[in-house]
DNA sequence: TTGTAAGCGTTATCAT
DNA sequence: ATGATAACGCTTACAA
């Protein structure tokens, strides 16, 4: 069972007493190949269990009909989604997906694209890790004529098709939505900065205070605050402050959000009375804290379903030279309990 | 830069006025070429940037390392860390994975076993979707001498390799935890019958019932309820009962498990003191729900490991006739505060 | 409509 | 230690 040889087209056509050209064209449905033996051939096909040899056919071909995605992790709902989005269109078309995460390490993620460039994948779809040094690695996928989407977190330097999700616009939506409802001393949790999607954020925040007349305040703002835990010591932090905020705007993820409300919860601090807390990202659990969490939706599915098409209508069709290279998708403001200080 | 020639072994072998089998040799570090003629190929592929086309070498050498893996749903957090842990352990030994989603649906999940075969991957590891029909399929896999391992959504009927992860058990651990907290009527909301494992919760909890000397009540248990809206459907229905249930196992999910708390505090009824509540899969949001619940955690990530270890550590090395071929991973009672009406 | 033959980029086997 | 050659299974001009 283990090494019994497979099928080829030669068996058929011994069998047929043909010659393994016409099997071949039979079974890739051209049209120069008689009914009758077309339907012999099929029938044999069945027969013997034949399964076309893709790694042949591609080797001859000179195209591989796979893509490779890397994503910092894989187990990550909005990674997940993104990569669901994906395999929905590829799937679709008749590509392979092979996936790998670079565990937010930058290594591997060079790792991972030198095995994608190996195996001749047709396309890369990339997000880059939080420890993202230099982008040699990605010119490499250019320089061995493999195409490449980066999506969400993206190298702006290299110009490549992108797709992006609006992070400053929705960053500044949800802060002044913090203004709109009263709050005055807004604090900022944010990521690693060498990620543009952190900086983004970071940038709308900034605009929103600017805009509303609002001061910056250096102290109020704390760096890569990004997991549930450091999300609770950066708010231990904050409100041990002399002039305390009243809101905090966790634009790294719903995790260091989940991390204020627990410290607000544990001190008896009342949310969003005494402290506002708006989240990103949309995670499933936003819901169903008590209060809900404000936050910001990325359609992460979406976002993946667009990387692959981008591939599928624009580069692979060789459209779209400067026009198109980028697509944006508007992330939405879902405003919860935790930021209607008005309402409640 | 679209279409340019990728260099090839015969390209570094006419620069070096060398032949390509030393090149290859060079390349794959085999013993028999000497040191000075394997460093002067190692620089020049190097400055070449050349790079190894596994599609030649795959067919060339009979074997693709490449694992194909196929899920119901990538984006579900069970299923994602799964994938997770299977990926750990791949990469570090050098296999690349394609993954595919069947979407629970029986035709996709054909399909994708199709593919995956064609690419004459050296295994498949698989689960099967929730409208499983029939494993023919299943079957083809080995007759193309392709390993395959099941795990968690297996059929039982297929004499293969499986990681399996104890429903019976934790099941049967979840209702004797609810008898023993003083619960007299225990509902079970119940998952679609042809999977595996959904009817092995069911015998846990049948035979916790029984051993402590419980009636069996068909209108407790509630077909198809395996999600949030299901859930709260299914308990709905329950709840307006003349003898309602005191307490619902959602043997499917914490989904549904969610939906019952949903309902309870629609209705106003008390968790855990008037309706205990227990799901199944350790959500991340089941320790943020008022009360957190009680859930059964399956190791999700553990078991992805295992399953490719199987492959890595038995079946590639010929080891394990039939001691090892099933692995059990056993599940963890997680026992919170939708559960403890003692202790409240 | 069918057959012939070359070639995709490797690697394995044999000879030198 | 290195070279020549065939072969993996398929596709595709080209010839018949």
């Amino acid at each position: 069972m283990e090494n019994q040889k497979r099928t080829t087209i030669y068996d058929i056509a011994r069998k047929l007493d043909l010659n393994a050209s016409s099997v071949s064209r039979a079974l890739s449905g051209k049209s120069n190949v008689s009914e009758t033996t077309k339907a012999l051939i099929l029938k044999t096909a069945k027969e013997l269990n034949y399964r076309p040899n893709s790694m042949a056919s591609n080797l001859r071909r000179g195209e591989n009909r796979t893509i490779g995605v890397v994503v910092p992790r894989i187990n990550q709902n909005y990674f997940s989604n993104i990569i669901a989005g994906i395999e929905e269109v590829t799937y679709q078309k008749g590509y392979n997906l092979i996936i790998c995460q670079s565990n937010e390490s930058y290594e591997r993620e060079v790792k991972c694209v030198d095995t994608l460039i190996n195996q001749h994948v047709s396309c890369i779809f990339l997000s880059i890790s939080a420890d993202f040094e230099n982008n040699e690695h990605l010119k490499s996928v250019a320089e061995h004529g493999i195409n490449l989407v980066q999506f969400d977190r993206v190298d702006d330097s290299l110009d490549t098709y992108k797709v992006l999700c609006g992070n400053e616009e929705a960053a500044f939506e949800a802060v002044s939505h913090l203004i709109e409802q009263g709050y005055k001393r807004i604090a900022l949790l944010e990521g690693p900065q060498n990620l543009n999607i952190f900086k983004q954020r970071k940038a709308g925040y900034l605009a929103a205070l600017s805009k509303h007349g609002f001061p910056i305040i250096e102290n109020l703002i704390i760096e890569n605050a990004w997991t549930r835990e450091l999300g609770a010591n950066a708010t231990k932090d904050l409100l041990s402050l002399p002039e305390p905020p009243d809101a905090i705007f966790a634009s790294t993820s719903d995790f260091a959000a989940l991390g204020v409300l627990d410290v607000a919860q544990s001190k008896g601090i009342k949310v969003p009375q005494e402290l506002g807390i708006c989240g990103f990202s949309n995670e499933e659990f936003t819901q169903i804290t008590q209060p809900s969490l404000t936050t910001i939706d990325q359609f992460s599915k979406e976002i993946g379903k667009n990387v692959a098409n981008l591939y599928f209508q624009k580069m692979k069709k060789g459209l779209a030279t400067e026009v198109g290279k980028i697509v944006n998708i508007k992330p939405q403001l879902i405003i919860r309990n935790s930021t209607l200080k008005n309402s409640v």
